[in-house]
DNA sequence: TTCGAAAAAATGTGATATCATTTTTCGGAT
DNA sequence: ATCCGAAAAATGATATCACATTTTTTCGAA
């Protein structure tokens, strides 16, 4: 018998000159990001390679990174989930995401130029476009490119993968949020970033990535948690 | 040929119970952190894989796990190195960890209690002896050990893999400043640090692990980096 | 001696095979 | 019907194999 026979993962584009196990990797993370393998499913290996149609050596590969990033769990024995979410383990996530990329965010600040404030600019107003239809797949993306490209302006990028990474963790609970409390998006609080961004106000700029990340996850995430367990 | 024919991994104690991937994982880790790996040196999976006497499946899971955490580096073609430390990417790691550090810090202070003062004391004084020897690699993993007690005091913990993850990135330049000037080694920042823990002093708390991590790194490491890439 | 093209060796990757464990299935005793 | 244990199936892990690509070496022409 086949397992995870009723699997749906999303199928990407391969970039040519890949590996197979890469593609793996981004297709089985871009799932997990967009919520397709819900939390608490059980996974193995030999499941998603049927899944895949491809052998489990490079799915294997894949997996063990995505579960060295925590968005994976290896479970007790021969099982493995995308983690289900607490809300102990949210609040820090969330905490966590609030202090590095604030500091990300002051460190980009000296590299900030009016090219990039434009460019900014330009993916905030395509937001505005998705919050009215509802696109949360392409709000979630365009939310990240937003973060993305504001802290690689500083080039000795340290802190990028790391954020990555948190967002992943993020992700599957994150696109919850948005499904249930979609009309709470906050795209105003770009607009708060951007303004701290063209005044160069280090202040400004962390209170606005601040409100940024709490609202936007921080209240709509504890009212989802406070419904799905309460007592 | 065998390449890598010259290439030192120490040895460690392999845990019961565990895979032959992990174990590589372990033992590069290891190799890595304590320096036995040059940066710059050339290496290959098959190199690799020779060298411990392993085929090459695990060796690749391994190396593919470290080179996603940045500890590995995959360069143009088909070759692999430890990464080089730049002045920017190293003031760039110092800045990070203070960051998280402090962060994870202060949201462990709720959970300080006597007998973690304790531990960490214990932990601290183990040190003292150390540095009177000069043996690095017990200072290194002892420091860590201060750290990561001190850190993980806090159950719903999301950090300290990251923080992890950055120690293996400074790791074997770390090692390198060691060496350099042992001389400067300061464990007295622990004892800031424990004053702090003891008064439940969060502004003396941030002030201390941002004085440990600055000045054992920060200013030895900038020496360094100025020896050897100069003008 | 120097250079460059062809041959040889080595490498990364992924599929397959094998083995020890673990999970699941199934049938009989209570 | 319920429970338990043995047989059967499935799984993770690793070694081996095969193949395309890349690196290295070799060797003859300038």
């Amino acid at each position: 018998m086949i397992s995870n026979g009723e699997l749906n993962i999303p199928d990407i584009p391969a970039v040519s000159g890949t590996t197979t196990q890469e593609y793996v990797y981004e297709r089985l993370r871009n799932a997990i990001m967009l919520g397709a393998i819900e939390p608490g499913t059980s996974l193995t290996m030999r499941g998603l390679a049927d899944c895949l149609g491809l052998s489990p050596t490079p799915v294997r590969e894949a997996v063990r990174r995505l579960s060295s990033e925590h968005a994976i769990q290896v479970k007790d024995n021969r099982r493995m989930t995308v983690p289900l979410m607490t809300s102990d383990r949210f609040e820090e996530l969330i905490a966590l995401r609030i202090a590095i990329e604030v500091h990300t965010a002051k460190r980009a600040l000296p590299f900030i130029s009016d090219v990039v404030i434009e460019k900014l600019t330009e993916i905030d107003d395509r937001m505005d476009g998705f919050v009215s239809e509802r696109d949360l797949d392409q709000l979630t993306l365009l939310n990240q490119d937003f973060h993305r490209t504001l802290y690689t302006v500083n080039p000795a990028q340290a802190s990028m993968p790391i954020i990555e990474s948190i967002w992943l963790q993020l992700g599957p609970f994150q696109r919850q949020i948005l499904t249930t409390v979609a009309e709470n998006y906050e795209v105003d609080r770009h607009k708060e970033i951007l303004a701290a961004l063209s005044t160069r106000d280090v202040i400004a700029l962390e209170e606005a990535i601040t409100n940024d990340i709490s609202d936007g996850a921080w209240k709509s995430g504890r009212n989802l948690l406070d419904e799905t367990a309460p007592a």
